[in-house]
DNA sequence: CTAAAAACCGGGAACGATTGCATAAATAAA
DNA sequence: TTTATTTATGCAATCGTTCCCGGTTTTTAG
């Protein structure tokens, strides 16, 4: 341990100066001789100074610290997407803690209060599946705390958003399949609480309405984890496989829903997509290698990271308090490949 | 912003007493009287006062949070060692900063010198597959500071170490091939700075010569940056096939090597296991998805994370000096499944 | 040659919390 | 009653940095 930093003082007391004359010769202030300025900064990088961050957030009452709720960093889309926010924020010099909600509004609510308590300048977050009431953050939103929703936005807040055009994503999917002859498609869907799920539901209604197919409630299953157990998924699966209007393919609307939704198929033996057809959600960056070859739908994670982190640098930069929230939609990507396959005679 | 929160000092305020008396009996000092106590415990609930933890970083000249440094949090192991390092570090209230090399030595550098300035009281670090010089760490190490390697650990450097048995891994994948009546094994390797690829091909080797195989270097090739682009294992495979001694069977040491090694043999029709079998080191979860379903050496990654953090923390909460420091080697995980399958007569 | 104006630098408070020391009052012992 | 001891609280320094407020030269203008 004792790993002594040289302060400020060090310089001060070696040069035969004071601590104010060398705090303002290194932030190159006017009223220093070019002189003082030379002999100060040489000296302070042969001795390699660095100036305290803690000393300096104490007294700016900033941290330069941003945090990230996310659920769950080991998912393609939010690496991805925590690549894109650290690209920026190193950049502007804001360091990022990330927290992990792993799903649960109870650990959701305890990341915000650590993270709180670290005082980080401001919040990117895509809440948790269970997420439903919403005051820990409208507390916070309320007082004037930055955040910066992404990817899962909420409905009953006013700030920042950024997201993927989810309706249209699911749009395009439903109607890929319908193109390939099929009528009876089941949605595999996350947490109703999301206002992603019920873009993506309203994305895949309307597909089927504009193709003269009735819509089915009973066609659609929400699992509340977003399948982050594969329990929930086979539950899922199990009742609409069941269905008397058995489906012949399958929407799968987030990443492990989607890659659980392959493993249930294998696991029961049916073949994709002869058997049933399936196409989804999903950032993984090897569905070209499955088996079969995953037809997806792809956000720009990464880009949606970069934009989420330059809305709340730039509210967190600003003098006055922010009223104009922005909400920014970027465009889906499908990736056709084999599992969306046309439905073959049998 | 403006987001004022409430001090010490405002309690001494409200309450007519001094800052001293507060802090001591929100510490719960014997110095304090039972009713004094609970009037300021009291009223710093009802107004959810927070210790602010910069002011207490200063005060104590550490900040709780440690730093880590992986090349890529978008990969399987690493991710999932986060988690381990998280589950523990939460829990006795360090937050950790994630910092991500991208496999280059200069980058890593970069982070270091980041993590360093936003005082850290230590590391945990997986180095890039590109660092061979390792002054920036030892500089570090000399003044006393913490620093754990977990996976990739270095050997020039008397620290705490955690990983896995690559020795065993490499053996017992090789061993496995050879039993399914392969003679011709290739090794795709990681860099070749790094200890585990030394370990890994010793393993190789070593299984190879109890099995009377002859040991051919040409067999044999390095990706400095351990498949993190393609090009690289492209070319590394296009040379092992064009081989006079063309191998029947790969290992793929790494986890970006593994998956991509796959879609070379696909971009090439090449079929697995039949055309040619491999078995790589992976932690991603759903190799059993893959085409053809994947052999694989699995690391205890969640585990090496949790015990390189509990080293890490031992050693920070150390009032004396460390000076004798463990290496623990966690057995990896051999799953059995296509792509080892036994050679088939063509 | 004097007065005003730059030019340059230091003292010390402040940020929020902890803590050794001093101090006051209250109690105990002599 | 006097002295010693305990009890309860306050003062002030400290951590590293910035910045307001002065102060002392030196330069410029009249």
């Amino acid at each position: 341990m004792k790993y002594e930093a040289v302060t400020i003082k060090d310089i001060a007391k070696a040069l035969g100066l004071s601590t104010s004359t060398v705090s303002r010769a290194l932030r190159d202030s006017y009223e220093i001789s070019p002189e003082t300025k030379k002999i100060v900064i040489e000296y302070a990088q042969q001795i390699n100074y660095r100036p305290n961050p803690i000393a300096l957030s104490l007294k700016e009452k900033r941290s330069r610290s941003i945090g990230i709720i996310v659920c769950e960093i080991a998912n393609s889309f939010f690496s991805q997407a925590i690549n894109g926010i650290e690209s920026i924020a190193y950049d502007k010099g804001y360091n990022v803690i990330i927290a992990q909600s792993h799903e649960s509004y109870e650990r959701e609510i305890l990341n915000l209060q650590y993270l709180a308590s670290r005082s980080i300048d401001g919040l990117l977050i895509s809440v948790s599946s269970e997420t439903e009431n919403l005051d820990h953050l409208i507390n916070l939103h309320k007082r004037g705390f930055p955040i910066v929703f992404f990817d899962r936005v909420v409905e009953n807040l006013d700030t920042h958003k950024v997201g993927v055009d989810n309706y249209k994503g699911a749009y395009d999917a439903t109607s890929e399949l319908i193109k390939n002859g099929h009528q009876n498609i089941a949605m595999l869907a996350g947490s109703e609480f999301l206002s992603i799920t019920k873009e993506r539901v309203a994305g895949y209604h309307q597909a089927l309405t504009d193709h003269k197919i009735a819509f089915d409630a009973s066609q659609i299953e929400y699992c509340l984890h977003g399948g982050m157990n594969y329990q929930e998924v086979e539950n899922a699966l199990g009742s609409l496989l069941a269905n008397n209007n058995k489906p012949s393919a399958v929407i799968a609307s987030a990443d492990k829903l989607t890659t659980n939704c392959l493993r249930y198929f294998k696991s029961k033996d049916l073949e994709v997509p002869n058997d049933i057809a399936m196409i989804g959600f999903s950032n993984l960056d090897l569905t070209d290698l499955l088996s079969p070859s995953l037809s997806v739908i792809r956000q720009p994670a990464y880009e949606i990271g970069q934009v989420a982190i330059e809305l709340l640098i730039k509210q967190i930069e600003n003098k006055r308090p922010t009223t104009e929230f922005e909400k920014i939609i970027l465009p889906p990507q499908m990736i056709i490949r084999e599992s969306s396959g046309a439905k073959k005679a049998r």
